[in-house]
DNA sequence: GTTTAAGCGAGACGGTACGTCTAGTCTTACG
DNA sequence: CGTAAGACTAGACGTACCGTCTCGCTTAAAC
C-alpha cells in the first residue's frame, strides 16, 4: 500500500490569511457570476491565491462555497431560535415573512441556492448542508413548536419533526422549483393551514 | 437585426431517426453517468449523430433531457388521475405509495432528479419543467381533492392550490435535499396530518 | 482493444492557417524567449489558436519547432549544395565562414540549438534532426569531397563520410558546448589541418 | 540594491552530511528518471532534506549535479594522463576506445549527458562545465600529442589544441546528437584520419 | 427525373476550465 | 542560524467539452 499518510496536509500551518480571502472572494463571485460560471480559477485568482491551496483543503467548489456561506451565517442565525409571544400562529408568520425576504434578497439566495442545487446532485453534500443549515434551520422551528405544545396550544401527540416539514416543506418546494412566488399571503395561509394540522383535537 | 430566416431549421426535413435516437442516448446516459457528467458530445456519439444535429434543435442539454423524459411520461401517468374510492385517506396514501415506489426506481429517479436540479438552476427551464410535469402532476391531486370537496370530505373553502403544495412540498423536499429517506409510513404519517389541516371545522 | 482509430486525425480537413500561425509564433517565440521558457501556452494564444489544435498534430513542443524550423529553411538551403570552383580548400573555407556567420545570428542560432538541446535529450527527435536538417547538411559536403576525390585532389580511398565528420565535428562540438568562440580563423584553421588528412598520399 | 549580507550563508555552519546526501541522492535519481524528470523536490525528498537547503546553496539543479558528477570522477581520472608507450596510434586508439565504453555505461552516460545538455543551454553553466571536465580532459591529449612532437613523431608546428579539438569534435558530436554509433571501430578510423592530417610534413 | 438546398454525420476549430505538477519562496519549530 | 518539513503563489501541463464552423453525403421538395 502507497501509505495511509502523505494524504493530510498539516492544519496547524495552514495560512489563515489564505483560507479568509478564498472563502470571501467565493462569496463575491458568486453573487457576481453565480454558481454554474464560478470556477475554481477565478476564486484562486481573486484571492490572490495559488490554485493548489483550494485543492487542498477543499475537495469541490461545492465544499468551499458551503464553507464560506457558513461563515456568513453562523454566528447570528440560529443562536436565539424563533421569539415566543405565546401566540404561535403571530411568531411563526413573523418569522417566515422575514424568512421571505431573506429568500428574496439575491446576496443571500444566490449561494444558498447553488449549496441547495450542489447538495440535490451530490447526496454526500447535501448531508452536510443538512447537518450545518438545513437541520439547525428546522431545529428552532421544533423548538417553537415544543413549547406550543407544552403550553397545550398544540395537540400533545403531535410528531413535532413531521410538522415541520409540513410547515417549511411548500416554502422551500415553492422555492426550489419556482413553483409560485414566495410572498408574505402565502407564508399566513401556510401558516393558518398547517396550524389546523397542529390543533389539539 | 439578423434576418428572420435564419433562426429556425426547417421542420419539415427533420430527421425523426435522429431525434428519436438523441432521447433514448440521453436517458440512457443520464442513467449511467448521472447529470452532470451527461456532455452533448457523448450523446451525439452515443446516438450515432453529428453534435450539431443536437444543438440546431434543442438550446441546452437539459432541454434534450426534457423532451426526453417527458417522452418516455407523458401517455400515461396523467390521464386517468387519481382513482376515487370514496375514501380520500386510502387514495391518497396509495397513490403517494407508489410516488414513493416511483422516486426510488433509478431509472425514473436519475433522469427526475436531473431535470429538478435544472429547473433550479434555470427559472425558464423550471417554467417549462413546471408546465409539463410539476403542474400536470399536482393537478390529479387538486382534482382529486376537489371531488372530496363536493362530498363533504373536506372543508368547502379549503384552498385546494394550497392544500396540494401542503401535501407534496414536504414529499418534494425530502426527496430533492435527500433530507429523510422515503418511506411509506413517512407518507401515510404526511397524509394523516395534512388531512386534518383539510377537514371540515 | 481499443481500436485503432481515433488516434489519427483527419489530415485532409487540417486548417493551413492555423499550421502556419503556429509555426510562425513558434518561431517567434524561440527568439524572444528561449526554449526553455517557450511554452505551447504562448504559442497557442500568439497563433491565435486552441491548445488541442497543437497537441492533435505534433507530440511535443520540440516536433512543433523543428517543423517551423524545417520550413524556413528547407527551401533554398540544401539545394544548390557547395560551390565547386575547383579549389576544395577555399570552397571549403568559404562555406565553412558563412555558416560561421549563420551560427552567430541570433534569430538563425536559437531555434537550431532549441532543437539540438531537445535532441541532445530525446534520441527519437534527434533521428528526426538528423534526418531533417544534418543529414542534408552533411550530404553536401560528402558532395563537394567526392567532386574533389573524382578529380584527385582527395585521397581516392578516403572515407567521405568520416572525413565529413572531421571537418564538422569540431565545429559543432564548439559550438555546443560553447567551448571556444566560432571564428574565420578557426574555420581557416580547420579546413587546412583537415585537408592534410584528407590529402592523396 | 538588498544588503550584501541576505546574498551568501554562512559556509562554515554548513551541514556536511546535507551536502553529501544531497550529491548521491542527485546521482542516484538522474540515472533512474533522467534529467528532464529529475526534480529538486525528488532530490530533496530522497536525500531527507528540506528544499530550501538545496535552494540556499546552489543556483540550478544543474549545478547541483554538476557537483555530484565532479565528486564521483575528480580524483582518478585526470590524474594520470594518457599511457605514453611510444606508439601514439596505439595510445590514442587505446584510450578512445576505453572513453567509448565509458560513453556506453548508463551509470556514467547519463549524468554527462544531462550536465551537457544543461550547458548547451546555459553559457554560464557551459563555462564551469568546460573547466572542470571538459578542459581538463582535453588537456590530457594535448599532453599527450605534445609528447609526441617532442618524439618528432607529429608535425612540430601542429597546433595542438586545435588538432584535439579535431580528435575529440567528431566523437563529441557523434554522441552529443545520436548522429551515428560510439564503436571501436569509429575511433579507431578517426585516430587513423587525424593522425594523416598530424603527421610531419 | 432532375435539380437544389436543407439536414445530416463527422470532426477540426478557438476557447475555457479542469485538476495535477513543479518551481522557487516563505513560515514554523527544532537543535 | 542552519535545518527538515511543508504550505504558499504562480503558472504550464495535457485533457475534456463547449458551442461554432466547415466538409461531403444523403434526401426530400420544387422544378
Amino acid at each position: 500500500m502507497k501509505s495511509s499518510t502523505a494524504k493530510t496536509p498539516d492544519t496547524s500551518r495552514r495560512s489563515e490569511r489564505s483560507r479568509t480571502a478564498i472563502l470571501q472572494a467565493s462569496m463575491e463571485l458568486v453573487g457576481e457570476v453565480g454558481y454554474n460560471k464560478l470556477t475554481i480559477e477565478a476564486i484562486a485568482s481573486r484571492a490572490g491565491v495559488g490554485k493548489q491551496t483550494i485543492y487542498r483543503w477543499w475537495p469541490s467548489k461545492a465544499a468551499v462555497l458551503l464553507d464560506a456561506f457558513t461563515a456568513t451565517v453562523d454566528s447570528d442565525e440560529y443562536a436565539n431560535g424563533i421569539p415566543d409571544s405565546g401566540d404561535l400562529e403571530a411568531d411563526l408568520k413573523a418569522v417566515l415573512r422575514a424568512t421571505v425576504d431573506e429568500f428574496t434578497d439575491p446576496s443571500f439566495e444566490a449561494p444558498y441556492r447553488a449549496l441547495a442545487i450542489a447538495g440535490a446532485a451530490d447526496a454526500e453534500l447535501a448531508a452536510q448542508f443538512a447537518e450545518r443549515l438545513t437541520g439547525p434551520g428546522f431545529a428552532v422551528y421544533e423548538r417553537r413548536l415544543r413549547a406550543a405544545q407544552e403550553a397545550g396550544q398544540v395537540d400533545p401527540d403531535l410528531d413535532l419533526s413531521l410538522a415541520t416539514e409540513l410547515l417549511l416543506g411548500p416554502f422551500q418546494q415553492r422555492w426550489m422549483t419556482y413553483y409560485r412566488p414566495l410572498t408574505y399571503e402565502f407564508v399566513d395561509d401556510l401558516v393558518d393551514m398547517a396550524l389546523r394540522a397542529f390543533a389539539p383535537r
